[in-house]
DNA sequence: CCTTTTTTAGATAACTCATTGATTAAGCTG
DNA sequence: CAGCTTAATCAATGAGTTATCTAAAAAAGG
């Protein structure tokens, strides 16, 4: 996850630059606004903290301009400012800010509102996606995709999978899997199961590589972990 | 649009129910957890205005549940609060919620604020222009247009057409749709939807290229996100 | 009153599912 | 390790479900 901070006291730049590489943030630092248009326009983060009173460009009109260019038009932006009139603060929000942050803040707010921010946006990047090996699921979109290649998949296979990949490496019963996919009290043969364990396998099998869908005799089936 | 505020400070209430009325909300008011989440089954409100401290369930548990059950999970909610203890900003933002609003507030904060929330939420109700893929759908002039080309729609494909548009890639259930695009409550056949459905489909489909409209068997349609 | 749009309904088409029996693989035993 | 036994895989199939399409009645809007 990208970030584009724009804040010109140095030492708090590198103070909540220092957090979010700690929170696994890529962070790209500016303390000039025409510095940070350029780095947002050959770049596009994924979100911009902006300090409202910055050299160069001010922040008002940088945030006007990242939101006029088409490419960082949607990109949410935070604003941080010393000042805490509410005047300016409504002014903020209605100039397109996301949220808008008063000086001093304590850095743990600061990546809560911007994780808050990027959840908001960015639903999909933000734990509602299943991730197991190089398999991804989202369960809104009702899609399975390897490396950004979608995988065509059935609606029980999905549902298994689905399962499988809420609980990697256990090992779930014929009786277990019937229950908790098809629904309790689904009267449903056993070995039915193994007909949609088949299916599920060739649809997520990549040839030569080893099969994730483990068989473990007179027990079930579980999905290989990480 | 609708406001849901769980207050249980009757003046404060008060206050907020009238300045939002001013600006065209239409606001709901309940002072108890529980009402709270029967209000917003039974009608789901655009945003959801909670207050921390309440009787019944508590705010926390009432954030959970509304993002536990399916029709409200995406449903924003902003939380005010007499504490401002940083634990507390900080745990409110990871259960969910999308902003944290600190009492004593100006409700011309609060309006900035829901007004932010909403615009990053669902932008064809700020009047702004969605695009997704080449489609842009300009709510105010109740236009659609792919590359500059204006395409033709029926009033009910461009109400289908805009959900879509604002929540690109989600599955959403005939009876999701019903709700969203229909209204709560509107007692219209499951099928009817397919009907309009096919219709968008021929209204924005491009000879030759892929199908935007995603079926999903079983569970719904889906725009093609990006 | 005419046009446009929406809803319903029925027919057709596409797809998915559970079942079965034959085949293959894996454990066990002596 | 050979033969026995049990379990898992596979392919084919018909039943059943779900979506699409067409057309016409009903409703809404001008």
């Amino acid at each position: 996850m990208k970030l584009l901070l724009v804040e010109d006291d140095t030492a708090l730049a590198e103070l909540v630059e220092y957090r979010f590489r700690g929170e696994g943030y890529d962070v790209r630092t500016t303390d000039d606004g025409d510095e940070a248009l350029m780095l947002a326009a050959e770049d596009t983060p994924d979100l911009v903290l902006l300090d409202w009173m910055i050299g160069g460009t001010s922040g008002i009109e940088v945030c006007r301009r990242l939101r006029r260019s088409k490419a960082t038009a949607h990109v949410p932006i935070i604003i941080l400012t010393a000042r805490s009139d509410e005047d300016d603060r409504v002014r903020g929000l209605e100039t397109g800010a996301d949220d808008y942050v008063t000086k001093p803040f304590s850095p743990r707010e600061l990546i809560a509102r911007v994780g808050a921010v990027l959840r908001r946006v960015r639903p999909a990047l933000a734990g509602e996606t299943i991730t197991v090996g190089d398999l991804a699921l989202d369960p809104t979109a009702h899609r399975v995709t390897r490396r950004g290649q979608s995988i065509k998949i059935g609606p029980t296979e999905f549902r298994l999978l689905r399962h499988f990949m809420e609980h990697p490496g256990r090992v779930f019963s014929r009786g277990q899997l019937l229950d908790a996919v098809w629904g309790n009290g689904s009267d449903i043969e056993l070995r039915t199961v193994d007909v949609h364990i088949r299916r599920l396998r060739q649809a997520i099998a990549i040839p030569g590589a080893a099969d994730p869908v483990r068989t473990v005799r007179s027990a079930g089936y579980a999905l290989e972990g990480v």
